[in-house]
DNA sequence: CCTTTATCTTGACAATGTCAAGTAGTACTC
DNA sequence: GAGTACTACTTGACATTGTCAAGATAAAGG
């Protein structure tokens, strides 16, 4: 029965994640199966249980890895030079978008509680978490922490919940398939883009919002 | 063996619909079974097959019933009178909040496009395009039409976004536990609204937009 | 040599999606 | 009113799945 050619023999955890994740971009967190991941994996059906717990284990993981890479991307964006209002909320709209669409399997898993593990995985949690919190720091960096700390945190929501939005339409919405003849897609979303992030400058400049990066 | 009492003789597939309905509000799409569908509907494990080509067949159908409840919470936003600018804007996020929420279980399947059938359910897509529709419809109508139609398809991808996220977050999101302790989530909900609303009018005054509702 | 531990594999089981083939009723035709 | 078609199911079977249990192999340390 041939067995596996373990060229990188020993990171099969490693392996199974990836195999997974190709999966889920694929065709969907729906129809990953435990089997599958591992027969693509080279590894036996039960392989995959020594490094997860069970099928929930391996989106957890999955979900884990994605809050840290979006925690990754926020600060990124934070540290940039030179970047604070509508241009920091375009620079924030584009970072999230940009990992939606380059970790799609990643994100299809993070925002799914009934699959991802927040809430029941404590590593997932935690990640989860700390992206939260760099975002609440790029926005007060870039874009304004008011006096009010729950304007601040209200602020933070709305933007999150636009970049989420745009995102997830995006990504497996039916944007793609209600463009108007003869639009492209990507500068639509560039266009969607630049509205939003005219509009937070607004807003935050009403608001009198200075970016804590002074 | 005892026989299924057919209290409503003949509604099978309303029956077969509100038990899916049910589970995907209570634990999510993931879950869902068709032979579990068919015990908490009283009928065999193959009944459902009746109705629905397959499972997918019925997250199609749910999807379809959800959007055409979109639209309509779509025409009901509207139709109001005396409502425009920031305000209509309040009260289309409002809407749309609202639906997600009185209407989880179709909310979570019908922008899952892995399952949800748009694409390839005929029906499911007929309904998807008339929301969509309706949505452009009812911002043109409340908010403002530009003289340029691209501006405003724009425009209501935007506030779509805005709208959708919300709802995610809200639903699925981490924005529950997040909370800063003592602060109540339906008012932290009310307080986002209403920034975003109000952003919204700023946005449309700045460039001009009158309702078309005159 | 013996034991531990880590890393996998094989085997088994209940449950699931779905195909195939039945079965009762109802409606309609001749 | 016998036959026939159709609707609305049911029962049975099968491959596949998630997962538990119990090995197997190998390296490490004593």
């Amino acid at each position: 029965m041939a067995a596996p050619s373990h060229d990188t023999h020993g990171d099969v955890r490693r392996l199974v994640l990836d195999a997974a994740i190709a999966i889920i971009d694929a065709t969907g967190a729906e129809s990953l199966s435990m089997r599958e991941v591992a027969r693509q994996a080279g590894v036996s059906h039960q392989a995959p249980y020594h490094y997860f717990k069970d099928r929930s284990g391996i989106f957890a993981a999955i979900s884990e890895e994605g809050f840290n890479k979006l925690a990754s991307a926020f600060r990124d964006v934070r540290d940039e030079e030179n970047v604070s209002g509508e241009l920091a909320a375009k620079r924030g709209f584009q970072a999230y978008l940009g990992f939606a669409r380059e970790n799609t399997g990643h994100f299809r898993v993070m925002f799914r509680t009934d699959i991802c593990g927040i809430g029941t995985h404590e590593s997932t949690t935690i990640a989860a978490d700390s992206a939260f919190e760099e975002l609440l720091n790029m926005v007060a960096r870039t874009i304004g922490s008011s006096i009010n700390p729950k304007d601040s945190f209200t602020f933070a929501i709305m933007l999150w919940a636009n970049a989420h939005g745009l995102a997830t339409l995006v990504l497996d919405g039916p944007l793609a398939r209600k463009m108007p003849p003869g639009e492209d897609l990507e500068s639509q979303i560039q266009a969607v883009i630049n509205l939003s992030g005219h509009m937070v400058g607004l807003q935050a400049a009403e608001m009198g919002l200075v970016p804590a990066g002074h």
